[in-house]
DNA sequence: TGCGCAGAGTGCAAAAATGCACATAGTGTA
DNA sequence: TACACTATGTGCATTTTTGCACTCTGCGCA
């Protein structure tokens, strides 16, 4: 294996007191709207509820989100963002695939997972959830389109291809997704060691076809070795 | 005996979030503070040290507290406010001393305590929180001066004894402490129902001492029948 | 003695949370 | 249809929290 998927943390700066208690608040939020979504149901509570349960005002409530849908979004985005830091903290020789992959492996861990299932788990039955978890993970591309356009910034006299930046994380994206819906199916809200480590394959030969162009659509599934791969 | 120790409550319109919040915040800078006495002990923490462990700014402190001191002598004072509350709620036509009576017996409950009989025992040996301690006491006479006020202003007809009232109040207060501080000796942090049932006699015997004029001072102790009194 | 420093306490302006009023939309109902 | 009612979302004034820059005091140390 060329790269390890742990990179050493540059260290937090332990933010203000401001940062931390934004941070908590909207943490507070997503809590209790995951809560509320979990004990009532889809539609079955209001921004009051959440805003009650999260311990403060329905103005504050739409000072951080713009309504319960986006809130809840935020689980998906907290998620997502996981992966996006991991993708910055690569280095910027390293192939943007094998970046990408490394990055996605990061969200197999039970901590990572555990949220994000059981909203899926939710919300699939919802179109108007549904369509906010969608445009979180586009939101998730856009992030990554920026994140590509930096390193490249950064190796000398490469210039920028468009096309090529969105294209490709465009399709990583709907590769993790792909990997994330396959595991849903395969096995729910599962967050047991084997479970986590079905994701993890199933997470490998998405990039893995990806990477190889798609060349063949035939078998793959979970049983590829993972030395056979980038 | 001719009235209960229990009250039916008025009920308590919930608060607004404001009040909620400011409640919480001073609860949450009193507990840091005894979290902090109790596991670095008194004079090796900082003001910063508790606005860190209680979530909020060093400035915020300074918002509810004056001091290290003072954050701490708020356990006191919502322990004595607790029983000052109690006795607003007496009827307005039973004897003062029975009143004050019930109203003490309240504290004779663990939740109660607990915090009180904790910053107790940490707090003996610093002469300048005993101090503060002391204020608390003081304050919480104030107080119970001005609710007998209350209570004689809405009896027609009676006057004011300025006198008669501050001086029934320190000794009712004085009471209160007394039995607590022999309880304390006795018993130390002892939350057990036997130690509780001990403290209970000891403010029934010290009130009982106050309404008799404090005739014999003879033997007394925990043994004197509750119903030999009042 | 003088100096550096850590911690207490305060004034002030910027930022965040709240209460409140209001506009709007959907829903059940007479 | 008209009306009451509930819930969303927003504008604005007020209150609270925070960051920051002081001043002041006590303490260790050269």
């Amino acid at each position: 294996m060329i790269s390890s998927d742990e990179v050493p943390q540059p260290a937090a700066p332990t933010p203000s007191r401001r940062e931390q208690n934004k941070a908590a608040t909207r943490q507070a939020i997503a809590d209790a709207a995951l809560n509320l979504l979990r004990g009532k149901g889809p539609g079955n509570f209001t921004v009051e509820d959440i805003a009650e349960a999260a311990g403060i005002s329905r103005r504050t409530f739409f000072n951080y989100f713009s309504s319960t849908e986006a809130a809840l979004a935020s689980v998906t985005n907290g998620f997502l963002d996981h992966a996006l830091r991991q993708f910055r903290l690569r280095p910027a020789e390293e192939p943007i695939l094998e970046s990408a992959r490394a990055a996605l492996m990061q969200l197999a861990d039970p901590m990572t997972v555990a949220p994000m299932a059981e909203l899926f788990t939710l919300t699939q039955q919802n179109s108007s959830l549904v369509r906010s978890e969608l445009e979180a993970w586009d939101h998730c591309t856009e992030q990554i389109i920026i994140a590509a356009k930096e390193r490249v910034a950064k190796t000398p006299g490469a210039a920028i291809d468009e096309l090529y930046l969105r294209a490709l994380a465009g399709s990583v994206i709907s590769c993790g997704k792909a990997a994330m819906d396959v595991w849903f199916a395969q096995c729910g809200a599962d967050l047991s060691p084997a479970s986590l480590s079905v994701l993890r394959q199933l997470l490998i030969d998405a990039i893995g076809h990806l990477g190889a162009g798609f060349a063949s659509p035939a078998h793959s599934s979970t049983a590829t070795p993972f030395k056979d791969r980038l």
